[in-house]
DNA sequence: GTCTATATCGAGATAGAC
DNA sequence: GTCTATCTCGATATAGAC
């Protein structure tokens, strides 16, 4: 429990984290991490038992890491509708990464749902983190009926168009897409909010 | 090119196509088609050079898979109209495989976008053939402003629901969202298309 | 705590018998 | 054409020196 191996284990997560959201979890190696951080294979193990123990660490980092940032966006923006364009927007500040290696969350689900892997059920919790914040956003514009339905929606479709991106490596495609998602939240989610 | 190698390699090809669905192109390996096709692992390389090889040649079955299937769905509809729902409704009838593996195209383009595997073009062009077609359904109904980016919105929909219900194996969200799909295509794509 | 050395396993791929 | 036997490599993981 020493500092200095403290502070190693959080470089190593820190890597790890970025190794995984670009060449997925699998495909990446204890090597891969271990050159990354700059330290031997051998002193992985001292920081963790297995690779599973790794991907654990990993999605609680991810975890915290989004509650922290929506705190942050709470704090930057009182008003929840520019919140939720700040949310929708996130693809595109990102759009170089997201073009390149997807979405950090969705495509990591995908990756264990594919091979059946037990952390499936924490890694979408990152997804229920947004869909909370989600709803209070909602709710605090007055949006009162299917709220937690809504949310999900703005989710899923966030994810589409983020995969498709991904696909097709198409940055304008991403760009076009948010921009009319603007307009559903506009036209048809807080159609009868003005404040 | 004996008929008999032929349907070998056809077998092999079928399921390989399986197992890179259900397991994950990385994950699934020769052994496993081997042992699924009740074959040597050796004789494997008498029909397929590499591992990469026989990628090829699933992406190619499901590409020529797809369009025979949308040949069927023209001759089964002549109402473009219910071509689109049965398109919609295509998550639905698989609803089983798409909460355990997502969607065939989608999640086999995110694997290949983050191993940044070559391969990623080809495999893209799934969503090609369905683009084509929606387009020429959208056009047929009469809908001839934004057609192409209609297309591809629809694409990015119910890939988005789909991956979020195999994210959360989910069969109630994806039957509520492939409803309302059904709602969006009828109230603002084809809200002027009575026929 | 961090290292080197090594054990073990399963993967893709090849050689050659039949 | 299909098989068995084998090569090679890189992966996770362990043992033990420092």
């Amino acid at each position: 429990m020493g500092s200095k191996g403290e502070a190693l284990r959080q470089r190593i997560i820190t890597a790890a984290d970025e190794l995984f959201y670009q060449q997925g979890y699998e495909n990446t190696s204890f090597s891969d991490i271990a050159d990354a951080v700059g330290i031997s294979r051998g002193n992985f193990y001292y920081h963790f038992k297995s690779k599973d123990e790794i991907l654990i660490a990993v999605i609680d980092a991810r975890i915290t890491g989004i509650e922290l940032m929506l705190n942050e966006w709470n704090k930057k923006f009182i008003d929840p509708r520019k919140r939720l364009y700040y949310y929708i927007d996130m693809p595109l500040r990102n759009q170089e990464n997201i073009c390149l290696h997807g979405c950090p969350v969705g495509s990591l689900c995908t990756e264990l749902a594919k091979t059946n892997h037990a952390m499936l059920d924490d890694a979408n919790k990152m997804f229920i983190v947004f869909h909370g914040w989600l709803v209070i956003q909602l709710n605090l514009l007055g949006v009162n009926k299917n709220v937690k339905k809504i949310a999900m929606q703005f989710i899923a479709r966030v994810l589409g168009i983020v995969t498709v991106a991904n696909a097709f490596k198409d940055k304008s495609f991403l760009k076009q897409e948010i921009k009319q998602l603007k307009k559903w939240l506009d036209d048809e989610v807080l159609e009868f909010c003005h404040q």
